[in-house]
DNA sequence: TCACCTGATTAGGCTACCCAAAAAGATTTA
DNA sequence: TAAATCTTTTTGGGTAGCCTAATCAGGTGA
């Protein structure tokens, strides 16, 4: 096993790449930017380095695809932006929005364990004391 | 107002300086190195900048200090910081050495809300349910 | 079929951040 | 106080990631 070193910002990549694929099938270089908010050249760029690196295969002006390598590491990262915007949403009681820009961030450093304690609190929480989190919502809901 | 923007890795340095200021007093380029990870000159390339931005004072070979505008940001991150990691600690029962690593990331983009709502739910948790808490933290604490 | 349009790519260049090696300043010690 | 030592700074250079402007490829309508 290669001991591949994959940034933040590559991460990112891989994950929009894997929704833009799970949604449309098709992945355009444009589509990237829009949804990474960068200009196409820097998309062509990183499309190159995660080539390399072996996370996707490219060829230019070609199609766009996942490896198994990059789409295991993209289904990680997308599976923690889930866990953690339903934490920040259903025990929490943040907006939609801001949830989903505070788990954009930080499924790219969160531990497994933190994640996966996360669910496990939120479901132990439902099972034994639900009421007690509905009125905390209710609470916050309503200021 | 000047519209300072101030990068994640500006916002780490001030808050270390912050830290090392409250522990120590003296503030030492090599310190602040240690704590950070990074070389010396690659400090002296930061202090520059903080400078440059009106967030430290800072003479060559003299006293580092934090303006107040520079305090206000270590400020709030620390105490971003400290709430987070709480949280971690406290109601998800992760190891401390972990809470501390994913707080010392999430601290730089977490809205305020977010750590706001954390605070409110663990002191509603424990005043309305703590027993449940107790529960769910020996439970992992024992696995 | 050719001129035009759109999307992708290349070329060249910028900023933030980091480093090793060498120079400069401060400090300690003989 | 002069030499040795420690700390800080400068110099020169590297990588990641982004951009604009120009070029290239593919499809489309006249």
């Amino acid at each position: 096993m290669r001991p591949l070193d994959v940034t933040k910002r590559e991460e990112e990549y891989l994950e929009t790449i894997y929704i833009l694929h799970k949604n449309k099938g098709v992945i355009r270089v444009k589509d990237i930017a829009r949804i990474m908010n960068v200009k196409p050249p820097s998309v062509v760029d990183a499309l190159k380095k995660l080539a390399e690196k072996g996370l996707i295969e490219y060829e230019k002006y070609d199609r766009i695809l996942l490896t198994d390598e990059g789409r295991k590491i993209a289904e990680k990262t997308y599976s923690k932006h889930v866990l953690l915007t339903q934490f920040f949403v259903d025990i929490l009681g943040i907006p939609p929005e801001i949830a989903e820009q505070d788990a954009c961030q930080f499924e790219h450093y969160v531990h497994e364990i933190t994640v996966q304690r996360m669910k496990e609190f939120a479901s132990f929480i439902q099972e034994n004391c639900s009421y007690v989190l509905k009125n905390f919502l209710k609470e916050k809901l309503e200021e």
